[in-house]
DNA sequence: TCGAAATGTTTGAGGACCCAAACAATAGCA
DNA sequence: TGCTATTGTTTGGGTCCTCAAACATTTCGA
């Protein structure tokens, strides 16, 4: 429906609004140009372009919202950056730092039809643990990173992995609930999700669905291999 | 090395006249304005500015070229575009046009990391001939665009899948040649590789190697079906 | 309430692109 | 060897994005 594509710039103010007015604070100059790392002169400058273009509602020392238009532009990009860095993450095992610093850049040249296909590329092989497993497997041993047998802390399992818990060095809290939980060396987990953000992370074990920060997930150790389900 | 990144322009740029360079004409002002949709006298600006950058040859009227340095930074940037435009047609079994439009935008923001996991994750689908038939069947039949057990031209088959020839419609010349190497009706046929520009196509049948043009493959018919091997 | 201090905006200026139009050089033909 | 057609460059102007510095507003503590 949009005729003229918009700058990826103004892609990334969008995006960076949209982010921004969802948390209490709102969306906010000095924000969005830390955000963006630029001076907060260039963002008064981007919003009355933005307003003149009927993408974001703005009054100087007000508050920044978007227009419907706006709105709609935002989400798609904000969309397209969670697809990549979900792919880049879950299927490409890559950390999340690095899936960030991609994903901020291919968004704006991302097509739906690629994102369409990374998504039933990633599906594909989630929906087959053992398979899931092998590719893991696969990629870590061809790099010899962290070639699987070896152990880690749960925080680097890629998701939908399964893998047995060999110890936890938790002091205390944690590792009692943990063990009431039934996370007690030789069983299998998995990583079920992560945020965004890297954390918190959801974790799956004997059924149960539990969620815990990415430092505490660090602290179980595990070893998987492929084929482990 | 680079300290400082080139912009996405200057990339493409560079990377446009490492391609003209290697063909007899050279790489000329005209062309390389008309491969970049812009004007002439943009390309004159653009190529001083590489000049001062020390990443190109150039005098006034005369030949185009590129410094050592340049010409690290263009290779570099025309290696991920193939990199990605393999993984988006190979991989993700994506049409060569979809595929160069995307590469083209996200060229300049793939990362070394994310390129290099693709290609794995290539390489160990197309390792397993009956996983990479299994996702495109999976993926093919997501959107109904084009189920396994359909019939369809070799043209439009991904590579390393196989398939059954189910009839030809070529007229003659290049019938009598395929009927000598066995393809016929019956016989199980894959693409090998498609040439970056989608064509020719290598064709592997009953270890026999071939080449043929796009519109030829187009003739020969095929029905694939998961697990085919 | 009445100043700082924090925050936001304007202004002026520069770089990276782009174009159209005027100008210059080259190439190829007579 | 000229002369024209093609090709390439310069010039002048525009947009978008950026900054630093000067200025305005708001916020918040005393």
């Amino acid at each position: 429906m949009r005729i003229e594509r918009l700058s990826a710039k103004a892609e990334d103010y969008l995006e960076t609004i949209l982010r921004l007015s969802e948390t209490p604070r709102g969306a906010r100059t000095g924000d969005i140009a830390a955000a963006l790392d630029v001076q907060p002169s260039t963002v008064s400058a981007a919003l009355k372009s933005l307003k003149e273009q009927g993408l974001a509602e703005y009054t100087p020392y007000g508050a920044v919202g978007l227009t419907p238009k706006g709105r709609q532009v935002a989400e798609d990009i904000a969309g397209r950056h969670v697809s990549l860095r979900r792919f880049f993450t879950e299927t490409l095992g890559l950390s999340q730092e690095e899936a960030e610093l991609a994903a901020c850049g291919m968004e704006h040249d991302a097509t739906p039809l690629v994102l369409d296909r990374m998504g039933l590329l990633g599906d594909f092989l989630r929906q087959n643990p053992a398979l899931l497993g092998q590719w893991h497997a696969a990629r870590a041993t061809a790099k010899g990173e962290r070639a699987p047998g070896v152990e880690s802390g749960l925080d680097e399992l890629p998701p939908g992995v399964r893998a047995v818990v060999v110890g936890i060095d938790v002091d205390s809290g944690l590792r009692k609930r943990l063990v009431e939980m039934g996370v007690t060396p030789g069983v299998l987990i998995a990583v079920e999700r992560v945020a965004p953000l890297g954390d918190p992370i959801a974790v799956e074990v004997r059924g149960y669905r539990l969620s815990m920060r990415k430092a505490e997930a660090a602290r179980i150790r595990v070893k998987w291999r492929p084929g482990l389900i």
